[in-house]
This record gives C-alpha cells, sequence and structure tokens, in this order.
DNA sequence: GGAATGACGATAA
DNA sequence: ATTATCGCCATTC
C-alpha cells in the first residue's frame, strides 16, 4: 500500500509536471503554476523547496532564466550534462522553454 | 482562524 | 547592473 508521505494535491501536481520536463528542457516557477491553472510561481517554489527532492529541480529556473538560489552551481553542471540551450550564465529560455503540450509536437507550427 | 514563511515575479530607484 | 518593495499563493506554525 501506499505509505508513502501524502504531500498536499497542489505539491503532487507540481512534481509530477516537473517530473516529466524532459532533459535540456526547463520551466519557469512561474509557467509551472500557470500550466497546472492552479496556485502561483510562490507556492510552486515552496513545494520544490519542500519535496523538490526526488524531480529535477533543476530543469525549474526562475523567470529570468537564472537557476534556483543557492543552487547555482549544481544546477549548472547539470545544464552542460543536459545540453541545455544557454546563454551566458542563465538558460536560454526561448529555446529551452517546454510545455507539456508541445510533448507530441514537431518543430514546425 | 490568523500570522508568518518561502528554490517567485515584476517594478521602482 | 544591483538592491529594495509590493503583490501573489499554498503550506506551516
Amino acid at each position: 500500500m501506499k505509505g508513502e508521505a501524502l504531500p498536499s494535491p497542489f505539491a503532487e501536481a507540481v512534481l509530477d509536471l516537473v517530473a516529466r520536463i524532459p532533459s535540456g528542457k526547463v520551466m519557469t516557477y512561474g509557467d509551472v503554476a500557470g500550466c497546472l491553472a492552479m496556485g502561483g510561481p510562490r507556492a510552486v517554489g515552496t513545494v520544490m523547496a519542500r519535496y523538490g527532492g526526488g524531480v529535477p529541480w533543476h530543469r525549474v529556473l526562475r523567470a529570468g532564466g537564472y537557476p534556483p538560489d543557492g543552487h547555482e552551481v549544481e544546477a549548472r553542471k547539470r545544464y552542460r550534462s543536459e545540453g541545455t540551450p544557454m546563454r551566458g550564465d542563465r538558460v536560454d529560455l526561448d529555446l529551452a522553454r517546454w510545455t507539456p503540450s508541445q510533448d507530441h509536437l514537431g518543430s514546425q507550427e
């Protein structure tokens, strides 16, 4: 049975979404909240800080393309490893931003 | 039930 | 560019 700690529904939704972000792609806190159509960037960050340890947290960054505070060094190594499109010290959101809907789409539109 | 918190976002100076 | 302030929202005390 499930004896796991059961986080709030909102936390589950956030973790579930972040867990399926493909390698080399990223989402901002605001995008996650918008995609879930609930909460806000602040609430998403709160969840990530509490339960983000089980998901690719480095694929969630701030609006400007900067990784979460205090984890910049750790995240940067992963971006380089996953080939995340970067623009200097920050991730290029124009190329790396991802949304679940485009997952099955081609690169055309 | 209410106040405080936090891996945010945008704007002002 | 950097620092400060306000608004937003779910979780926690």
